[in-house]
DNA sequence: AGCACGCCGACT
DNA sequence: GTCGGCGTGCTC
């Protein structure tokens, strides 16, 4: 150091650059490192995160600038975090400064001063409160909030707001009834921990006698085969060694009801959830919270397997094979290979759970990388549903609905039992056309059809939005009698509630659950038993359970199981099984139609026998066969400009480029039009590269993409590269 | 990503 | 004569 007390400082700042900024800083230690700092950026200030102090810079230093103010309330984030988001970078082929813009949030970024002291409180009766409780006085909300505290033992403030004596929360604190107590046991155990089935048990047991340290375990278990309950105890005990536990779900949906599962099993526990819907302030401090270590457990989705944890000792990562684990824009990560990453660098174990693993896990399980635990019982009724095919080929369908499955749908009315008819399909109609022309609604900005929704009479496009009111005639020759053709869950519902007019006949997709209040309302009414049949998407196959539902009608699946992708029959058969999952909890047992053409198809007959690793054996074999992942591994370059010749151009150019420097085992794919090319005005072109080893891939990505960066490109070309991609 | 600089068309 | 279009290049 040539004057004392004066750094170089190397910056990543949230810029999408691959570089890093060196700064001038005094008093500034090797203790720094980690530590945000707020720098003089172009015109502006920004704030980055001191990824190095390094002796010399190469900067001339009459160009480098003095460091604002290094925040030093915080604690520096930790050396393994710094790691994490620098193999994030690597492996994405990302600057490290957008990987910094992602992990670190936004709000800690803007006020660089973020308190840790805005966690949440174990709050507890204080003395004056026990003697309130003890005296005679006048009814008030107050003292009910005190006697539920009183038996429930301290709660987090949080939580006591949250509940039904929430309001009286500050009349309480005002009359000093209420204090705040030192943290006891975050795994002290709160109401509803039931006894483990002896599964469950055998599975922890496995699980417990593995030496500490990483291991990723796959656990594979059924529908209601009390997954959640296994990880509990998992958390449990970690909580016990005063270990943090980073638990990842798919979706925002998801999240509120774990966690109040979670913090109803753990009381004293400091919960921090962490979801993409949520305010910046909110996110600052969970993530503060959890990077001072105040944070027990950190429950989020895929973004907080970001969040710094200075005592992580656990990974649970929920429904592990949901494509909403990868990123589908910007910076293409997937957090569940971030979690195992992470559990491996942090030398914990990881547990991926699901009733249907996706092939990676279920091949590496099996391959013994890693290791296999299963529940396969269900843990609440005992019995799997019956699955059975419907054979459609010779029957007349009435809007889809055979003659069987709408007996199936009787039975259940008079047993007033629920039923779901599944079909993945929204709107009324996918396409309006006209007989006479041939004219059909196609969006003016992507190369999809525009479907009808007759519910509030429009057209509308599922993929950029845009919406317009149905034409009284065809808009090309004028024709009155233009129709809507094919069939989604508005007409199905249409159809349904003629068929049975006394019944009740909910419809639950994006559309009639748009917002959170009505996707709730349409939950308790399900609940309550308002519904006697319900139509839904995807939306139902998730989470919620429904008791007094014992039928799943499966219409139009087979649709995808002629799909161009070839992880099309994996992810119906997720869907399948997941939906399936819905009928028969509680104490009745459960039916599952599933109308098709192919009876006989091999992954129906996996379903029917609810034989899951039959399925994935075969899937995996053909997929050997052909040469696809997770046999191989990918990367896609993709392009989007307004013409589809200049995408095609650039991605013709890139695979020139690439050829040069590939290396022997390499495949470079010619550049094809994405399956859906034209997307809100915008045409969106692919190259696929393909090896068999991930390493000879990767280097392969890093030595391209600083040459394809060095390219001068059409002014409204975009590019971007995708590692492991999910769609092909 | 922002935000400058920079060189060519229609306006008070 | 200026206001403004967005192409190009830089940020320690």
């Amino acid at each position: 150091m040539e004057d004392s007390g004066r750094r170089v400082i190397r910056v990543a700042l949230p810029v999408p650059i691959p570089q890093l900024f060196d700064y001038k800083g005094f008093d500034a230690s090797d203790s720094d490192l980690g530590r945000c700092v707020r720098v003089p950026f172009g015109k502006g200030q920004k704030v980055g995160v001191i990824v190095a102090l390094p002796e010399h810079s190469d900067i001339d230093p009459a160009r480098m600038k003095d460091v604002v103010h290094i925040q030093r309330e915080l604690s520096p984030l930790p050396a393994d975090w710094l790691d994490l988001v620098g193999f994030v970078s690597t492996y994405y082929h990302a600057p490290l400064g957008e990987v910094i813009a992602l992990a670190l949030p936004p709000g800690l970024r803007r006020a660089d001063m973020v308190s840790a002291e805005a966690e949440d409180p174990l709050i507890d009766l204080s003395p004056a409160g026990r003697a309130a409780l003890d005296e005679v006085r006048r009814e008030s909300r107050a003292l009910a909030l005190l006697r539920a505290l009183a038996a429930s033992g301290p709660l987090r403030r949080k939580r006591v707001r949250a509940s039904t004596h929430g309001q009286a929360l500050g009349d309480a604190l005002k009359r000093g009834w209420l204090e705040p107590v030192e943290c006891s046991d975050p795994a002290e155990i709160g109401s509803g921990r039931p006894r483990l089935t002896l599964e469950q048990q055998q599975v922890l047991d496995e699980i417990g006698q593995v030496a500490p340290g990483y291991c990723c375990w796959l656990l594979q278990g059924v529908t209601g085969s009390g997954k959640t309950e296994v990880y509990l105890r998992l958390a449990e005990q970690a909580l016990t060694r005063r270990e943090q536990v980073l638990m990842l779900v798919p979706e925002i949906a998801l999240t509120p009801q774990l966690e109040s599962r979670v913090q109803t099993r753990f009381p004293a526990a400091h919960i921090v959830s962490l979801h993409s819907a949520q305010s910046e302030g909110a996110r600052s401090r969970g993530f503060v919270q959890a990077l001072e270590g105040a944070a027990d457990i950190v429950l989020g989705t895929r973004l907080s397997v970001f969040t710094p944890l200075p005592r992580l000792g656990l990974i649970l990562v929920d429904e592990e094979h949901d494509a909403s684990y990868k990123q589908q824009e910007g910076l293409r990560y997937s957090a569940r290979d971030v979690a195992i990453w992470r559990a491996r660098q942090r030398k914990v174990p990881v547990v991926l759970g699901s009733a249907t693993p996706s092939l990676e896990s279920w091949l590496h399980a099996r391959s013994g990388r890693y290791r296999s635990v299963r529940l396969t019982s269900r843990a609440v009724s005992e019995v799997l549903p019956k699955v059975r095919c419907v054979d459609t080929r010779r029957i007349r369908l009435d809007e889809g609905i055979s003659p069987g499955l709408r007996a199936a749908i009787e039975a259940r009315l008079t047993r007033k039992e629920q039923s779901l008819v599944f079909l993945n399909r929204r709107g009324y109609a996918p396409v309006l056309s006209c007989p006479a022309c041939g004219w059909i609604s196609h969006c003016p900005h992507c190369s999809a059809n525009l479907v009808v929704h007759l519910v509030d009479r429009r057209l509308r496009c599922h993929h950029c939005g845009c919406d317009g009111p149905i034409p009284p005639a065809c808009p090309s020759c004028g024709n009155q009698d233009i129709q809507p053709f094919g069939r989604g869950t508005q007409r199905v519902e249409a159809r349904l509630q003629e068929m049975f007019p006394d019944a009740t006949v909910l419809r639950v997709d994006r559309d009639s659950a748009r917002s959170r209040p009505q996707w709730e309302s349409l939950l308790a009414r399900i609940a309550n038993g308002e519904a006697d049949i319900l139509v839904g998407t995807q939306m139902m196959a998730k989470g919620h359970d429904f008791p007094n539902l014992t039928l799943v009608g499966v219409i139009g699946a087979d649709a995808s199981l002629h799909a161009a992708d070839f992880r099309a029959p994996e992810r119906l058969f997720q869907q399948l099984m997941q939906v399936g999952g819905r009928a028969g909890r509680g104490h009745l047992a459960g039916e599952v139609l599933i109308q098709t053409e192919h009876p006989d198809h091999p992954l129906y007959r996996c379903l029917v026998e609810h034989d899951f690793d039959r399925f994935a054996a075969r899937e995996l074999d053909e997929r050997k066969q052909a040469g696809f992942p997770p046999h191989t591994f990918q990367a896609m370059l993709r392009a989007d400009a307004p013409m589809l010749e200049d995408a095609e151009r650039f991605l013709t150019h890139a695979r020139r480029l690439a050829l040069e420097i590939a290396p022997e085992g390499l495949r470079v794919f010619d550049a094809v039009p994405m399956r859906l090319t034209r997307l809100a005005r915008r045409e969106r072109a692919q190259l696929l590269v393909e090896a068999d080893q991930r390493k000879a891939l990767q280097s392969f990505v890093a030595a391209w993409l600083p040459i394809l960066r060095a390219q001068r490109l059409p002014r409204d070309l975009r590019w971007q590269i995708d590692i492991d991609p999910l769609e092909v």
